[in-house]
DNA sequence: ATGAAAGCGCTAACAC
DNA sequence: GTGTTAGCGCTTTCAT
């Protein structure tokens, strides 16, 4: 036995059939004790392991589930993925990555192509940027998916993090306190607009504030640095809501440098909760998502799907606010 | 049809016979211009798709590799599964990722199990931590492995960090600086001893230097600021490095919240050049570890094992000192 | 309760 | 070059 053994060696060891075998593996139906024991001792002393391949290509019920994501490393991302793959662990079902880095359509054509060509039980697509968004777009209508995102969206299965309701929030927060606008730093969209934009501009043109130009950073914390320091230098500045906890780290440092205090002369505000935000100084206000509940309440969808329960295809949830010591009242003029 | 279409889909549609369609799809062998052609429209006109599962099973040959790491959204764990993936990407393979999360012998053999049931090219295992460690020694011999850690060890390939060297570097310019002795803070090490730890103590030891016990901290950057308040009241202590990033804000944080200054009053460096390392306040010292290359270099050695090329078994890289400004002269007493 | 037979979708081996 | 035949490791009939 050159390989790994199979099935049929371990009927032969036990001195049974390969269905029995089957049946043992399965339980899908009654085998006597006295055989099922020959067969449990064979397994064992083999060291005999099913092949999921061959399970299946038969079964047609794989247990795998696929992940899509245009990131696997950034705080958001990797604990959405974490929460994903420890409810899909604890359901028995295996969990593989394909990464797709870019909107280019034939990237995402190949990423989509050589996942797809897996024995699939589902998809589960994280719809946080344009990647995202493409790769959503091609899975075939007949496979299981589910989306994970900031934005609601009608047609498919979806978890969503209300993220325009806590950006209002936050920014009414911020008007509270006294601040005339707030002016917002966005990370890249997955679309046009977003919801942390999106809940900023609400929050400014239900109070009659001004709607400033939002600023553009990228993933990079470093890009907020430049940003800080011009926003520092415009007096009108007086509290910015940044996009994520890493830009407004950047932000801050910015600010800093170009000579400001933080949250004397101008308060920032963060997203997220990354876990350095409350170490940070001064401790960040921001607002605590869980992506981890995200990625767990978007497989539970995905389970709906793929057992065809008609069960609820959606699942929101607020992110709370954290208030700390990064935002204030504007010092008076 | 009502399902996927099938290669024998294809072969009717195409009107040549499945094997023919096979050798379209795998290069393998000469097929003719016209029924190449004929095929190939097939293929496109059904949308068809391979199954990896049946190409697995009888080819013998998979395209998938599994990661098992401990963690996934931990800044070191996340961006060497990120560089194992683009480089496995790269090179036609899809990624398959198994969490263990505790060095539980249950929940190691419940992981590997279910791993091991798919049909895997080879796994490269993540030997960080503790679950990482019991991770690899299940392994069955015949499937290809690598290692990737910051700890040399001899029998499997391993792609490795030379973290020691690094810490002995980092001590040294410490001492260099003037301290007298350098503290100590560990992350959760693999083994009874880690790399960093190590050359810290050898660095000590070469230039006779005290050795103080070394202080435990948890995963959660939040367990250093507890532990940067002691430190920071004990008038021995006048350089601190901690076994990573995150732990050093937090360790700063405690020391700063104590009422002392740093680097005035006691330097710390970190560990890995975490992103926000130089954002933070002051910038921090730290040691950059190269986790992308280090998950393309062990993605390599996973390619010789696979390819049974007899190719190096090991790759080693030194990570380099990053001074910044949260290290200086002890002030004179 | 159990075995024999069939077949999942594909590639390998062998004719022609 | 191309079709025919076999068979990967397993589950699913269908007998018994």
């Amino acid at each position: 036995m050159a390989g790994n053994p199979t099935i049929s060696d371990v009927a032969a060891r036990a001195g049974v059939s390969v269905p029995t075998v089957s049946r043992v593996l399965t339980g899908a139906a009654k085998v006597s004790p006295a055989k099922r024991e020959l067969v449990e001792a064979a397994i064992a002393d083999l060291g005999y392991r099913p092949s999921a391949a061959a399970r299946a290509l038969v079964s047609r019920k794989p247990q795998t589930i696929a992940i899509i994501a245009g990131n696997t490393s950034r705080y958001g991302y990797a604990e959405t993925i974490r929460g994903i793959e420890i409810a899909a662990r604890a359901e028995g079902y295996t969990v593989m990555i394909t990464v797709v880095e870019s909107a280019d359509e034939d990237e995402v054509d190949r990423a989509i192509e050589a996942t797809l060509t897996q024995p699939l039980a589902g998809v589960a697509v994280l719809k946080f940027d344009p990647p995202g968004v493409a790769a959503l777009g091609k899975i075939p209508g007949n496979l299981p998916v589910v989306a994970l995102s900031g934005v609601r969206e009608a047609s498919l299965p979806q978890a969503v993090l209300d993220e325009a309701a806590a950006a209002e929030e936050l920014t009414e927060h911020l008007l509270g306190l006294g601040h005339r606008t707030v002016h917002h730093v966005r990370v890249p969209p997955s679309r046009r607009t977003d919801g942390r934009t999106t809940g900023w501009r609400r929050a400014l043109r239900r109070a009659g504030a001004d709607v400033p130009p939002a600023v553009d950073a990228t993933w990079d914390p470093r890009s907020g640095v430049a940003i800080g320091r011009a926003l520092a230098a415009d007096p009108a500045v007086t509290a910015v809501f940044c996009g994520n906890d890493e830009i407004a780290m950047g932000v801050m440092r910015g600010i800093t440098e170009a000579g400001l205090r933080i949250p004397a002369d101008i308060s920032v505000a963060g997203f997220d909760d990354n876990p350095l935000a409350e170490l940070w100084s001064p401790p960040l206000t921001t607002v605590e998502q869980d992506f981890a509940g995200l990625g767990r309440r978007g497989f539970q969808l995905l389970r709906n799907a793929i057992d065809g329960t008609d069960a609820r295809r959606h699942s929101t949830e607020r992110p709370r606010l954290v208030l700390r010591e990064s935002t204030a009242a504007p010092k008076p003029r």
